[in-house]
RNA sequence: GUGAGCGUAGCUCAACUGGCAGAGCACUCGGCUGUGGCCCGAGAGGUUGGGGGUUCAAGUCCCCUCGUUCACCCCA
């Protein structure tokens, strides 16, 4: 079957892309109020720009990339996060220069080589956020409470923010220590799936949902015992600013992020509208990263929103309509005319649409209005023609308003911009 | 990569222990109606995901495969 999407792909039809639309939209709107600017990088790259930053010991790395070699013979990688295209842009281009402080945004496609399930694609779309320049808390908060403002302003249902600190290199070691030992003590308690996470990567023995385990679990020490002075501080600073901002929060202590990179500050805000993958949005800090690409030192804090999640979180949305007046010709008589009309409001402005093709009859055309859910119906008619008096009716509740074949389009104009005439069709053009 | 469930018309689903593949909605045409939802009549739409096997006979049983859903793993 060759009429069929590669399977983890999906189309995204119309009635569903205005949805799209919209998250997107929003997330421009947003995100340039707080001073972001878009960036666009290939959706390929070598892979070892993934393989630098990534981590080789993550799951992305080891067995969900799309990696191919080109006819030139180049190890290349479909981009599986965005983080890294974004950083080595920055490098190329000399973007940070001195101690200024750089806001990107990105919206596209990601790659992953995964078995499907709900929210979970081989390509899905992420709107993404980087700032480099400062290792400052107060960025942290700054990008979460974006975020948030983002996704409460879309109407996502059930928003749920975590935090958490995975803290700098000496704290980790030492927690870490303190960890495999701690565990060691009750393997015999600890299913097989922690015997392995205690042996390739003991901080998500605390992922485990199996029930036998969490007593041990439950006693294992908190990374909060473990944090240097600098660690300690950064993530206190972090809470005094949200705070502040009455953010609403929980720390989940054990909460760690699969990308090896980050540092300080993680993330998520999930949706209780979804199901195990529930997770809509990653991010945190990664210190680090820009000097292991080879730049200096700088600083960095970031996140990734799934839109496929947060269109699955926002739940039914009004299906858009694809018109906001139908024109329907009466009888073969006044075709022309109802052409004529729809020339003229589309000129004007108006999303019109009519069917008077073909011979169509006046019920096929009533059909074809329907479904294309335009709120407003104009019959031309001899009638209409020969008084020159047209009436605009709403289906919806049977309002009427006549006027002039003059007025007509000036009349349907300022219905058109009526904002509950239109939940989500026409949203760009009343930007204004 | 592991485990389980499910694939029948565009959509939602029927078809008793194997026995002529159907309904509702949607769609097309016609009737009624100066307005698109109501009513009446007619029509079109399928290799039952694909391949193989058992059988006089397979949507139904067996094997393989593809897709999908849920969960694990992991993540957005």
């Amino acid at each position: 079957m060759t009429t069929k999407a590669i399977r983890g792909t999906q189309d995204i039809l119309p009635g569903q892309v205005e949805i799209w639309q919209r998250v997107e939209e929003s997330a421009r709107r947003t995100f340039a109020l707080y001073g972001f600017q878009e960036m666009r990088t290939p959706i390929f790259e070598h892979t070892a720009v993934f393989l630098k930053t990534t981590g080789e010991s993550t799951d992305i790395v080891q067995k969900q990339m799309y990696r191919f070699t080109d006819m030139g013979g180049n190890d290349l990688t479909l981009r599986p996060e965005g983080t890294p295209p974004v950083i080595r842009a920055y490098l190329e281009h000399q973007l940070g220069q001195g101690r200024s402080i750089e806001r990107y945004y990105y919206i596209g496609p990601m790659f992953r080589y995964e078995r499907p399930q709900q929210g979970r694609y081989r390509q899905f779309h992420q709107i993404g956020v980087e700032v480099l320049g400062t290792e400052s808390a107060h960025l942290d908060a700054e990008v979460i409470e974006m975020v948030m403002r983002w996704l409460r302003d879309l109407g996502v249902r059930d928003l749920r923010l975590l935090i958490n600190t995975v803290a700098d290199e000496p704290s980790r070691v030492a927690y870490r220590k303190a960890l495999v030992r701690a565990q060691a003590g009750h393997l015999d308690e600890l299913c097989s799936d922690c015997h392995r996470r205690h042996r390739e990567n003991p901080l998500r023995v605390f992922d485990c949902k199996v029930d036998t385990c969490q007593p041990v679990i439950a006693q294992l020490p908190s990374i909060h015992d473990y944090l240097s002075d600098t660690s300690a501080s950064h993530f206190e600073r972090l809470r005094e600013v949200l705070g502040s901002w009455g953010m609403d929060y929980e720390i989940d202590p054990r909460m760690v992020r699969g990308l090896d990179y980050y540092r300080e500050t993680v993330f998520e805000i999930t949706s209780g509208a979804l199901g195990a993958q529930d997770s809509l949005v990653g991010g945190g800090r990664y210190d680090g990263l820009v000097a292991q690409m080879g730049g200096r030192e700088v600083p960095g804090v970031g996140f990734a929103a799934g839109i496929e999640r947060i269109v699955l979180a926002m739940g039914g949305q009004p299906e858009a309509t694809a018109a906001d007046v139908f024109v329907v010709a009466f009888d073969d008589s006044t075709v022309s005319a109802v052409h004529t009309i729809v020339h003229q409001l589309r000129a004007a402005g108006v999303r019109a649409l009519c069917a008077a093709y073909d011979g169509r009859s006046k019920k096929a055309q009533g059909s074809a209005a329907r479904r294309s859910r335009a709120p407003w119906q104009l019959v031309v008619g001899p009638d209409e023609v020969q008084s020159d008096r047209y009436t605009l009716r709403r289906l919806a509740d049977d309002r009427r308003l006549e006027c002039s074949g003059e007025a007509l389009v000036s009349t349907a104009l300022s219905l058109a911009n009526e904002p509950a005439a239109n939940p989500t069709g026409s949203e760009s053009r009343n930007d204004g």
